[in-house]
DNA sequence: GAGTGGTCTAGACCACAGA
DNA sequence: CTGTGGTCTAGACCACTCT
């Protein structure tokens, strides 16, 4: 964060603002796990005394952290490294809500897990290089007992050294920041209605050809790697995905 | 924006803080429509010196509504009251894209539009009081020259006095923010999968029964209100609805 | 009371747009 | 050249939390 653009003549690339290069500094901390998740950071001055910059900078760097839910900032407590747990994931990356209105994170039974090479499908879905090892994870989510939607998510085994001894748990996104720290910061998804084909009516209880939810997530980490693809099937009688626009 | 909490003992409503009140101050200016669409506001000091706060507040304030897409601002030119273009609402409102990537704004071939008393379903969906006046649209929507959604629009006649002589274009909320100064400022969506109804299939010329995904959406203004239901049957073949998860 | 983030102010300088 | 928003700093005071 020292001096910049004195040069001698004529100089391209303006270079990013002050609070971005502390951004930047702060979330390649975040990614080496220099502060455990649900730790709190050091205050703003401390921050800006070690950065040499001013602390309303820090504090800019800070808010625009918050506001991509990567802190957490509590008056009169800290700043606090983002914990990826239930409610959080509930809120942030699961859509899918009762038509009733209240959310309810569903059940879920493993069907099977297995590493493998990545096929031509995940290479090209996830970026891989051609051969790179994955884990392929089937698995059935149920709300109040009725199975609802049927997912198969592909993980880069590099990632997640020994995946596959794991006993996969209801939060996934959890595992993965506790575990191997790796962290889902966002994700993007894309939705079809589709015929419920038959591998998933079978784990669904549901007719062949039934309308179908299918949403195609890619979930991105910190420094944008691709960490995770997720394909779900969804029944959509008594669920809806939610989604705010502005 | 002058004096506030002295009072002499213990007060409650601790009120909210300077900028959100400025805030509050120039959204109402919005919608009592002070500045046109696409015009200029005032510099952030004259705003200031205006409300008898610093710059600084302002500028938090004016940040807050830019986020918020109510207005944009142009680094050496000044704040604008956001224009709502087709670009703007492609990017805003519209998240069917093409499987391909890039997203085309549909053509659009309205079906039906009456005027009509809000039946049950209406209200319920609406929040509005019994037997209000509603003007009740169909229309069809075509990309590259197949018909994909089909749409059924309601909107509150009260907001849109003469709506019916209207030729209903293909960017409504445009029509919404021109004609009647109403501004359409974020927007609720529930979607599902279902099998596609008679009269939406007749529309798509598809076969009944086909999955479709049904797109549920409640559009609101600027101050809160519900300004229009769009309920859409969407073929997505070759579309697919894109959600940004962060 | 001590330490934290939250708000508000004031002023300096920069980058950009337009006359 | 002037006026705009964008960045950066510095300091004051408030509200909250914990000890």
């Amino acid at each position: 964060m020292a001096d910049s653009n004195k040069s001698g003549f004529s100089e391209r690339a303006p270079q990013p603002p002050l609070y971005a290069q502390v951004r930047n500094t702060l979330v390649r901390r975040l990614v080496e796990g220099v502060w455990a998740e649900g730790e709190m950071l050091p205050s703003e001055f401390e921050l800006a005394a070690d950065m040499g910059v001013s602390q309303g900078t820090v504090r800019k760097a800070l808010d625009s952290l918050a506001a991509d839910n990567l802190v957490v900032r509590r008056q009169g407590r800290g700043t606090f490294v983002a914990e990826h747990d239930e409610a959080r994931i509930l809120f942030q990356f699961f859509k899918l809500v009762g038509d009733s209105g209240e959310a309810s994170f569903p059940e879920s039974r493993v069907v099977s897990a297995r590493s493998c090479t990545a096929t031509a499908e995940d290479v090209k879905a996830m970026s891989l290089p051609q051969g790179t090892e994955v884990f392929r994870i089937h698995r059935v989510r149920s709300i109040g007992g009725r199975p609802v939607i049927a997912e198969r998510i592909v993980i880069p085994a590099a990632l997640f050294p020994g995946f596959a001894d794991t006993e996969a748990p209801n939060n996934l996104y959890g595992l993965y920041a506790r575990r191997y720290g790796v962290t889902v910061a966002r994700a993007h998804e894309r939705l079809k209605a589709v015929a419920l084909p038959e591998g998933e009516a079978l784990l669904l209880e549901a007719k062949v050809g039934t309308p179908a939810l299918l949403v195609d997530r890619i979930a991105y980490g910190l420094d944008g790697s691709v960490i995770e693809w997720r394909v779900s099937h969804c029944l959509t009688d008594d669920l809806h995905y939610s989604s705010d626009l502005k």
